[in-house]
RNA sequence: GGGAAGAUUCCCGAGCGGCUAAAGGGAGCAGACUGUAAAUCUGCCGUCUUCGACUUCGGUGGUUCGAAUCCACCUCUUCCCA
């Protein structure tokens, strides 16, 4: 069992975790991507180190900068967390803008061991040589149902196709997508706000990472990451990275930044519409929104 | 004061007599998503009673069968010489 948190970035799930962990007297897991990544701080937003002392917050700052990390490492790991956490009698509180960190936890995965990072540079080559078409032509002799549903411009997502089919014999149009299996009872809320509202918030956030010195972190941070890492790749890096390298203004920078944390924020919201939640207003304050959630906990516990 | 360029749909920006509601990009909105997910990708995007109709390309008036595209004047903008 588990109880969950999702929300856009920047409207305020950390602050109401905080308190509410401490209420409910439960440890976090975090759901978040970026913050897994050590040293990634600013422009993670990630806790303040007092703020995870007080609360423990398990999936922060457990990877190095210049290594990958998945969701299958992730629902790995939260799985043992989980049943750690179950075994004291304690409900785990999952917290994170990261909804496929949750699709990916909360349900069975199909297609263990589908991972072949050489396969999938071979197919990258295949792409750039053959274009995308003749990649998804490829998808098509193996797993035509598959190929169907997958935009031919979707690169990424062919590669993964045919990966599957190249390491377990198995189509990816044979996984249970349409039948996921549950893996833990859970009780996940949604914080939500007006879109407006949202987009102002970030906007002010990013123009506070800049004040915080979000360009010094990445300054640091590109001394020894590779702008090619997958963390790297987070809002707020990959642009700075552009800025640092001086392929841009500052002003420029920042408006990027935000422009891409809003686009992002809008899947996100999209990407939770999949998972069952409870919906919170982010508007009314962190006590009256316990109140709902402690209510609604007591009805299902 | 003289000269040059230009005003295009929310923004940038093509178009330069018919094939244009007007390329492309951005924004916005909606959506997809089983091992990079802060990633990757898709659709819509003037209005409407949407296989059709209507109103748009600074303004007004012309030239044409027909204009965002040509002409005249007006308004504004940028730039250059004073």
């Amino acid at each position: 069992m588990i109880l969950g948190l999702v929300g856009p970035t920047a409207i305020g799930k950390s602050a109401l975790a905080l308190q509410l962990a401490k209420e409910l007297n439960t440890n976090i897991i975090s759901a978040d991507s970026m913050q897994i990544f050590k040293e990634f701080n600013i422009g993670t937003a990630k806790p303040s180190n007092e703020e995870m002392s007080r609360i423990k917050h398990y999936m922060i700052n457990i990877v190095d900068p210049c290594d990958s990390f998945n969701s299958n490492n992730y629902s790995q790991q939260v799985d043992k967390i989980i049943t750690l956490e179950n075994d004291k009698g304690q409900i785990p509180f999952m917290v994170g803008g990261t909804g496929f960190y949750f699709d990916s936890t909360l349900y069975e995965m199909d297609f263990e061991n589908s991972v072949d990072y050489d396969l999938r540079k071979e197919l990258n080559n295949y792409l750039i040589l053959n274009g995308a078409l003749e990649l998804h032509n490829l998808l098509m002799k193996y797993d035509i149902e598959s190929a169907m549903k997958i935009h031919p411009n979707n690169t990424k997502k062919v590669i993964r196709a045919i990966e599957i089919y190249k390491t377990t014999g198995l189509k990816k149009s044979d996984g249970n997508l349409n039948n996921k299996k549950l893996k833990y009872e859970n009780i996940i809320f949604e914080l939500t706000i007006n879109r407006e509202v949202l987009y102002k918030n970030i906007e002010k956030r990013v123009d506070k990472m800049i004040d915080n010195g979000l360009f010094d972190e990445v300054f640091n941070l590109m001394k020894y990451v590779p702008i090619d890492a997958q963390s790297m790749q987070g809002i707020g890096y990959k642009e700075s990275v552009n800025y640092l390298k001086g392929n841009c203004t500052k002003e420029q920078t920042i408006t990027s930044i935000k422009q891409n944390t809003r686009n992002y924020a809008k899947r996100q919201i999209t990407y939770f519409k999949r998972l069952n939640t409870i919906k919170l207003d982010a508007d009314l304050s962190a006590n009256e929104n316990i109140n709902i959630i402690n209510s609604i906990i007591k009805r299902y516990i």
